[in-house]
DNA sequence: TAGGCGTGGGG
DNA sequence: TCCCCAAGCCT
């Protein structure tokens, strides 16, 4: 036997354990669309699970498909987003939807270069679809994947600077060989990490490849190396007031002039400056009533 | 590739 | 309280 187990055994650890320990996430029930998963993809770009799957229900029940989406204003969808944040988010899977509609008859492609070339859907999204959605066998990667790799694999406690060659490349060698097992490890994987694995305070003790993870079989070395640019701070940044704006913007169903928004914050130039960003996003048009949701 | 992009949840 | 982090993507 080998010193080392070899991958195949910790996928089928992280599998086993998969089948009783899977959250009854709605977008894994078996009648869901490949739309449905799309969607939720979307969502969960940087968002957590417990805030999406309220708007989740309500975005399907609304627009079960992507022509229904599609067929109305792009203001709809930034409204409907909410407060989900990012919603350039809500633009762009309206952007997709119209693509899907125009380049694909309507439904949601399952090559991989089609899913990648429609805005918003970048190298995880476009697996996760492929995968989840029509069970191809890709490496899925996401934060919770990157983490437990650096933990079981490399036994560092936290992964570097994401690269998808890289990080592509790592999961492919974990992949089982079958189908059925890779999309299972897949989405097992990123169910570890999210809930057993966690980047603050990792439940070693309940882990499935405990006896096999090489950061806690060094003694769970504190981290050294490069770390992952952090967040610039939100309080008084761009963002913030972007969102400030965004939030009148959805509350109000008519434009809004320059002067209804000054409320929003207090330095008028600063506030020029993020309503021209909105703007160029697209989240925002100018007319000549003022600064309205886009509905073309 | 580094930085910008919302809005919270949880330690 | 404050700070880290969250099923990433785009430029």
């Amino acid at each position: 036997m080998p010193a080392d187990p070899p991958a195949t055994d910790l996928a089928e650890a992280v599998n086993d354990w998969f089948a009783d320990a899977a959250r009854p996430l709605p977008w894994r029930a078996v009648d869901v669309s490949p739309w449905g998963v799309l969607v939720s993809e979307f969502m969960l770009q940087q968002t957590q699970v417990a805030r999406v799957i309220p708007r989740w229900h309500a975005w399907l029940e609304r627009w079960p498909t992507p022509a229904d989406l599609a067929s109305a204003p792009p203001s709809e969808a930034v409204r409907a987003w909410d407060r989900l944040g990012y919603p350039r988010r809500a633009l762009w899977l309206h952007r997709a939807a119209t693509a899907i509609v125009e380049r694909h008859g309507g439904e949601v492609p399952r090559d991989l270069d089609d899913l990648l070339a429609l805005p918003g859907v970048g190298p995880y999204t476009a697996r996760a679809v492929a995968a989840f959605a029509f069970g191809a066998r890709h490496p899925v990667v996401d934060t919770n994947t990157r983490r437990v790799i650096a933990r079981a694999v490399l036994g560092q406690e936290h992964p570097g600077p994401p690269s998808t060659t890289r990080d592509l490349a790592a999961m492919g060698a974990l992949l089982p060989a079958a189908d059925a097992a890779a999309r299972t490890f897949n989405a097992a994987a990123m169910e570890l990490g999210a809930t057993v694995c966690t980047a603050r305070a990792p439940a070693c003790e309940s882990c499935p490849i405990a006896a096999g993870c090489a950061w806690l079989i060094a003694g769970r070395p504190e981290y050294d190396g490069p770390r992952s640019a952090k967040q610039a701070r939100f309080e008084g940044s761009d963002r913030q007031i972007r969102g400030l704006v965004m939030r009148e913007l959805r509350a109000a169903h008519r434009p809004l002039t320059r002067a209804e928004l000054d409320a929003t914050w207090p330095d008028a130039s600063r506030l020029d400056r993020v309503i021209a960003t909105l703007v160029h996003d697209g989240l925002a048009v100018a007319g000549p009533d003022g600064f309205a949701l886009p509905e073309s």
